[in-house]
DNA sequence: AGTGGTTCAGTGGCCTAGCCAATAGGTCAA
DNA sequence: TTGACCTATTGGCTAGGCCACTGAACCACT
């Protein structure tokens, strides 16, 4: 049974976010500062075509992002995020980005790896171990120990016992998986790969976190070789 | 003329940010797990007594801040992230959490750092070194040099060219700028952090990655001792 | 002048009612 | 077993309307 895990649902377009991108571009085109107030919603509602309820909606999208700040009785008022794209967004836009993604994957991880050699207590360990375990077993079955993989980066992630940079991983996680699947994909890849696993989880068993980061450091930037040259085909 | 700046602008509730509460309350109450289904609108409405489109703008919410993902059809589905509460405010709802401010900034700074070194253009180090002639007139002026202190690390992020990492930076800005902040105000420090600002500039533009990591490392590190000791009083 | 009410036009907040479109799940014939 | 079809359910969006709030203009009073 062929698996079709590269599938994805197809796109559907919200009307709302259409209507949340083009009152973006029309802030941005016509050079509109922070302060300054947008078109009423019934006139936004006319001129773009839809009714002020989806109006509405893009609004709501715009206010929880921090795009604008919208008053009863007054209007919305633009504020000086608005011109910023979100950052995933951004990043799938322009689609040639994955050295972007590598670079940020890498800021994180290292330092990650670094807080785990750190702060790792034994139950951090365990749990590392046991992904490493998967990962060895999958690959012999002759899998490529993606789930292992997944697992271990979460492991390691929380024994960096940071809420924040675990946040920021999570954000860029869904552009990294790509990557990484891409990467487990080529023969023999996955055995080296688990190969640098261990030598990370070692460095964070010794509690050494310049080896951590160093290692991590090394994996990640391995990993990039192939995404860079996949991108590039 | 007593100052009445503590006076903010009353609350005005907005009737979907409260639905979304309810929803997300509810979510975490019954123990919903990531992939279940929410009720339908019809029902959230009459359930919780509002009409349908005022739901809709709530999900429109959650949606956009990725706790649901809603399809046509089939109904409000319930991602991972639905129990996390947004990251800065996660962080302010501590605020004992200074530490992961510095971890986070550590990790991206210096990769930012080092790919400057790797990037920078005459025109980034022209920047740069205007940030730092800004910096140097505000001290010898009695100032801080907080200003010179944004624009350095504003110019750093540029020649790093990394729209990922440079957006993260924001995301964390706000809070940065508080330890910056706090980290100048101690007499003799300014001096002190100008020189180290001059270590970081000069390592990029010796196009030498690991010493611009390395010196905007010390950097961060230096200013999370004040930052931790103040936050300790 | 300055202060405080009043009015009014403009604006967003929210609602009701309804049709359209997508989905899931069943039925039935090939 | 497969594929086509139907149907109930559900979200997407619209239309139209009432209410509450805001700001500016105006007025009366001090």
């Amino acid at each position: 049974m062929a698996r079709l895990e590269s599938l994805r649902p197809v796109q559907r377009p919200r009307l709302y976010e259409q209507v949340a991108g083009q009152i973006t571009e029309w802030i941005t085109a016509n050079g509109v500062r922070s302060g300054d107030r947008l078109p009423p919603e019934r006139e936004l509602a006319t001129q773009l075509g839809v009714s002020r309820a989806t109006i509405s909606q893009a609004l709501v999208a715009l206010e929880v992002v921090g795009a604008v700040v919208v008053r009863h009785g007054d209007g919305a008022i633009v504020t000086d995020l608005a011109g910023t794209p979100r950052i995933v967004d951004a990043i799938r836009a322009h689609a040639k980005r994955l050295p972007e993604i590598i670079d940020a994957r890498d800021a994180l991880e290292s330092k990650i790896a670094a807080l785990a050699a750190e702060r790792r207590t034994e139950a951090h360990l365990a749990e590392i171990d046991a992904a490493l375990d998967a990962m060895e077993a999958d690959i012999d079955a002759g899998g490529r120990g993606v789930e292992g993989d997944e697992l271990f980066h979460a492991a390691v992630t929380a024994a960096a016992a940071s809420e924040l940079l675990s946040k920021m991983m999570r954000e860029i996680g869904e552009l990294v998986l790509e990557t990484r699947i891409e990467s487990l994909g080529q023969p023999g890849r996955p055995r080296e790969s688990l190969a640098a696993h261990r030598r990370i989880a070692d460095a964070i068993r010794a509690a050494d976190p310049a080896a951590a980061a160093a290692a991590m450091h090394a994996h990640v930037m391995r990993v990039s070789d192939v995404a860079i040259l996949h991108d590039g085909a």
